[in-house]
DNA sequence: TGGCTTTGACCTAAG
DNA sequence: GCTTAGGTCAAAGCC
């Protein structure tokens, strides 16, 4: 479906150079009034400095046809613009590893499988490498602003741990770009780039240990411990029969950072990982460095799950990382992931680093410009509450629409006052509304129709930003893959629930799980009993 | 040849 | 104490 189509034109140069004018000349693009417009209409301020991107973690295939027949920019949009969106950058389609923070580039891999695995593998070493990303000054192509405010020279004042994202973002793109650049040549999601996903997958190196059939679950659970030397942490993965990450569970925290690669090799040896860790130690962000862990053993080094905390007003309820894929049984704990928090509490491993995840219903946003933050829904605000560890009220809001259980609430980052982060809870059971005097609907509409067909979903694997399409979905859509992907699908996954799958597989949407910025995982206060709060 | 995955068996805890 | 299910071990095979 329309993400599955989503591509960009072969030459990676002329996508980061060219405007898109002729592309968008093109009667493969859908006219109609384009988003651009309708900020435009919104805002009345024009179109904002978008800096966006296709999720690039998406390891969505090359299709088969035109790639210009896919990716539909509305009119009056220019795609220049469109690629700055801070929207599609900053936001819940992007994002970091649950554990690590990182962006994993194998996630990029869109590689033609025409080549062999190894060569899949040696190329992307190649691309890690070699590639020269060369933005330019003005547009600075492909989120340049949303991934300056990570950058650690920009003066955003956003934490550092943001800015090694943006780092790895930005690596990440330069991968993507490359990728993308080389495999137009259609082949899909391949089992090498599957090995490929799994081999990166947070970023730690992870030495499988046992795999068991779950009792209530088609899906069998893998058991990992990670291979760093007396690192105690663990974790079991569940994956779907068409390999796609149902559910992670963490156990314990990393002693050690991050190998500095994301790639295991053979190398994935205690050596390899000191030595990764005497590289790495320079870069660890001094905020993620904190104390104890609880666990008596030395500070928990920084990892991203640590960091994660100091955005987090109520994550120490949960000791137990779960990064949990399926959406409809959020409230309900698994006997195992009980299990899981219930050991590592007698452990003491602290709340820093572990916690758990419940549901893929919350996406976070984050922007440099709360104008953006119009999603083209209808709210209604219904409280404001300033919360812990940020300054800045927080607001609430419902959805408007009869029937429809989705809130929102946005504040302001308190690490960085032009960052916005909005948080949302549950799915739109509607269509996005007309805008006012926009065209766009017809393409919500159309994005709403096609949910039900919607194959990409965000995986945990490589980390909440990872928009997977099972190759039988994919083949099963080519033919109807041309509904336009747009900018409103990217801005709001949730709401598209992108959730074909979500439908089909349980709720597959909103699954975000930004371990490291703004992140929240613990269900939100129903508005009735908030409204409750707020008013004693 | 070394490291990793697979897989059946065993262990452990909860009910 | 038994049953059940999840977690772990470790030998074998694979890459």
């Amino acid at each position: 479906m329309a993400a599955s189509s989503f591509s960009f034109p072969t030459s990676s140069s002329s996508f980061m150079t060219t405007s898109f004018t002729d592309l968008l000349a093109s009667d493969d693009y859908p006219i109609s009034k384009g988003l651009g417009d309708r900020i435009a209409e919104r805002t009345g301020s024009g179109v904002p400095k978008f800096k966006s991107l296709s999720p690039p973690s998406l390891p969505l295939s090359p299709p088969p046809f035109s790639p210009s027949s896919y990716f539909a920019i509305p009119p009056g949009l220019n795609p220049t613009e469109l690629l700055d969106s801070p929207v599609l950058w900053s936001s819940s389609n992007i994002l970091p590893s649950p554990t690590t923070g990182s962006f994993p580039a194998q996630a990029f891999n869109w590689k033609s499988s025409s080549n062999s695995r190894h060569q899949d593998v040696k190329q992307e070493e190649k691309n890690y490498s070699d590639f020269s990303f060369q933005p330019q000054n003005n547009h600075v192509s492909l989120g340049q602003q949303a991934w300056s405010y990570q950058e650690p020279t920009k003066q955003d004042g956003v934490s550092s741990d943001q800015n090694a994202n943006g780092r790895s973002e930005f690596n990440t793109m330069q991968s993507f770009m490359q990728n993308n650049n080389q495999t137009n040549s259609g082949n899909q999601y391949n089992q090498s780039t599957i090995k490929e996903q799994k081999r990166s997958e947070d970023g730690y190196n992870w030495r499988k240990y046992g795999q068991k059939q779950v009792k209530g679950s088609e899906n069998p659970r893998s058991y990992y411990k990670c291979t760093y030397p007396n690192c105690p942490t663990k974790k079991k993965v569940e994956r779907a029969l068409d390999g796609q990450i149902t559910e992670i569970v963490y156990k314990g925290n990393h002693n050690h950072p991050k190998p500095q690669s994301t790639r295991r090799s053979s190398s994935s040896t205690a050596s390899s990982a000191i030595q990764s860790y005497n590289t790495q130690t320079n870069e660890i962000p001094d905020h993620q460095s904190y104390g104890s862990n609880g666990t008596g053993q030395m500070d928990s080094v920084a990892t991203p799950e640590n960091s994660s905390i100091s955005f987090g007003e109520d994550d120490h309820e949960h000791t137990s990382q779960k990064i949990r894929s399926r959406g409809d049984d959020l409230d309900e704990e698994e006997p195992d992931s009980k299990r899981w928090k219930r050991e590592s509490e007698s452990e003491g491993i602290s709340a820093l680093g572990s916690r758990t995840v419940r549901e893929p219903r919350v996406v976070v946003q984050t922007t440099s410009d709360i104008d953006i933050l119009d999603d083209g829904y209808r709210w209604r605000k219904y409280g404001q509450k300033v919360v812990k560890r940020n300054p800045n009220p927080r607001s609430y809001y419902k959805c408007t629409s009869t029937g429809c259980l989705v809130r929102k609430h946005v504040e302001r980052a308190s690490q960085d006052i032009r960052s916005v982060i909005t948080t949302y809870e549950g799915k739109h059971n509607h269509d996005v509304p007309a805008a006012r005097g926009s065209g766009n609907h017809s393409i919500n509409r159309l994005m709403a129709q096609n949910n039900s067909d919607m194959t990409i979903r965000p995986s945990v694997t490589s980390h909440q930003s990872n928009y997977q399409i099972p190759q039988q979905s994919i083949r099963a859509q080519q033919p109807e893959m041309r509904a336009p992907f747009t900018l409103e699908m990217l801005q709001k996954p949730n709401n598209y629930d992108f959730s074909g799958y979500a439908n089909s597989k349980d709720s597959y949407v909103n699954q975000v799980q930004d371990n490291n910025v703004f992140s929240r995982a613990k269900d939100e206060p129903r508005d009735d009993m908030f409204m409750e709060t707020l008013l004693c």
